[in-house]
DNA sequence: ATGAAAGCGCTAACAC
DNA sequence: GTGTTAGCGCTTTCAT
């Protein structure tokens, strides 16, 4: 065996999937030209053009991206950061960005930190490899070296959710505001003894800046902002267990502003169950405006985040700058709408 | 050495980003050291691995996984395909996946088709273009190209939410037999007059499934299944629509069997606004075992499906695959469980 | 334990 | 409008 081998120099396993040159052979034409008839048939005559369709079919070709986003070093990636998948608010926002990009041809590349900044360091390195066109990642905080890597990347970065300064895009809404908006609305019912409810806040630092506004608004006027933490996971089970609670620790307590509406709704079935009026005896707000907060009764008192809203308006925006169109403003707060229910 | 120039023949647009050679470089050893340090660090000497990692931090090094994978022809990627993000079903088993598959390194491409089987064949061969590592897709139903697509690549493809014949791995449970579980569960409670309430039936076409074996129940012990199906989405709107179609097209209905837990909380939510005692006017019962349901008062009578397990079960199955362990069952049945409330 | 060379499948750059 | 050539950045094969 020393050399006459049919054309063996060196084996590769290139697994066996037709090829552009594949192609090509059966079109009789250049494997460039297939590229061409593929990518820009525009630029390729007609007839050429539906032999390589023709052949195209015929081998059964299936384009390999790999190898295309190698050579244009660029993929038709959006990387995507969230801290959760159990929680309904990164899923809607996923889902507008989900949408407004599929339309336009890109994938997404979901990765999920559980509220881990290294975690998310990670991710980010990782979508870095797969050279994304741009990247969205939930809220404003991440560890130092995240943002050192991030601040030497040259595509578009999004951060949605809360407004702040960001790093090059910014879709979101003011949460300390939010947050003296509901407090605003339960001094104007004259409740004067309020508790803010929260879980896992350290997490949920969004929580923790609504209820910075909260407290803000009650210390303007002369009160005092107690706080509960729940440690607890599944949002009514807490509400049910919050409620508890604020009986136990703060009886004299008139209203309880919940982090959000699944705690707020477990807590108000809750109080049903346990014999109590809301909002007489005790009034119940939340944050977010889901529909279940809306179908029970009493309805939920509760502020409107437009979340699938806030996640089209974030990719619109990465669209435009991958289309090269002027951007005008970094930053666009999509605000929020208190809805007065009859929990309050 | 012939020719001296400093700039070369012909440019190339590359990203300006630290390759291997600029590590190789930077560590004085050749470009493959570099990539066994990272990959295989084992094979290389602990001295030259340490340079290399040394020079990996002081250019700044992050490894081109597109590169890579073209390389190899293989990705880490696992592609995930469901009908919609704005059913928590889905969500809950993407959470699945994604969890086991993340913890194994592995990166989830979803895709979404919006019920729509064109769209999925199309979503299949974007992803076989990125020499995903295995697929999975929710259900059964596929369109002949896709099926075709997929009969001729070697990977692991696993088909989730019902059991039926697959095209290679299959997770599920059995919606047939779940819906005849839940109008066994009326028959026993002596319910003569039941209704099967569904939504958007052609596309949740496992509701379909849960009719069929509903009505079989029925029909065995002599009595009719009528059926509503619901055009609308935003599922506990749809429940309170439900429910009033049902008085109004079923006045002597005693039961309603709903085809999820949003259409029944709805229905149930709505029946106490209008004064109507459950299960004493008018039974009802959901199916997916959502907290919401069992938080409400009466609870709700429904069937818990395992739809996180489902999604670890699958990713699980997929990933002893990719391990070269032996499959021994290609079906797993994930079952389900009657959970009886105070609404039946 | 380390290196040189070949090549994964595609497209940008430069002809004609 | 089409073809030729040279990479994209990595890993495999083979050699030392």
């Amino acid at each position: 065996m020393s050399n006459q081998e049919t054309s063996r120099t060196r084996h590769r396993r290139g697994s066996a999937k037709p090829t552009l040159k594949d192609v090509a052979e059966a079109a009789g034409v250049s494997s460039i030209t297939v590229s061409r008839a593929l990518n820009t048939p525009e630029r390729v005559n007609g007839v050429t053009r539906q032999r390589v369709f023709d052949a195209v079919d015929k081998v059964g070709y299936v384009p390999n991206l790999v190898a295309g986003s190698l050579a244009t070093s660029s993929s038709r990636f959006i990387a995507v950061i969230v801290p959760s998948l159990s929680n309904v608010v990164f899923i809607e926002v996923i889902k507008g960005l989900q949408e407004t990009f599929e339309a336009r041809g890109y994938q997404m590349l979901l990765g999920n930190t559980d509220y881990d900044l290294q975690r998310e360091h990670q991710l980010v390195r990782t979508f870095l490899g797969w050279s994304c066109s741009a990247l969205v990642t939930a809220g404003l905080r991440h560890s130092e070296a995240c943002r050192t890597l991030l601040s030497h990347w040259d595509k578009p970065i999004m951060e949605v959710m809360e407004l702040g300064e960001a790093l090059d895009l910014n879709v979101g809404l003011d949460h300390h505001e939010a947050g003296r908006c509901m407090a605003r609305h339960l001094l104007e019912r004259d409740y004067r003894s309020i508790v803010y409810v929260g879980a896992c806040m350290d997490g949920d630092y969004r929580a923790d800046m609504r209820f910075s506004g909260h407290r803000h608004e009650l210390e303007a006027a002369g009160l005092e902002a107690p706080l509960i933490e729940l440690d607890q996971l599944g949002s009514l089970a807490a509400g049910t267990a919050g409620l508890d609670r604020v009986l136990k620790e703060f009886p004299d307590a008139r209203a309880i502003h919940f982090a959000n509406d699944d705690l707020a709704t477990g807590a108000l079935l809750h109080a049903q169950r346990l014999g109590l009026r809301v909002p007489k005896d005790i009034a119940i707000a939340g944050f977010n405006g889901l529909p279940l907060g809306q179908h029970v009764t009493p309805r939920l008192t509760t502020i409107q985040s437009p979340r699938e809203a806030m996640g089209r308006r974030a990719a619109e925006q990465v669209l435009r700058r991958l289309d090269h169109q002027p951007v005008t403003r970094r930053q666009h707060d999509v605000g929020f709408k208190l809805l007065v229910g009859q929990s309050t």
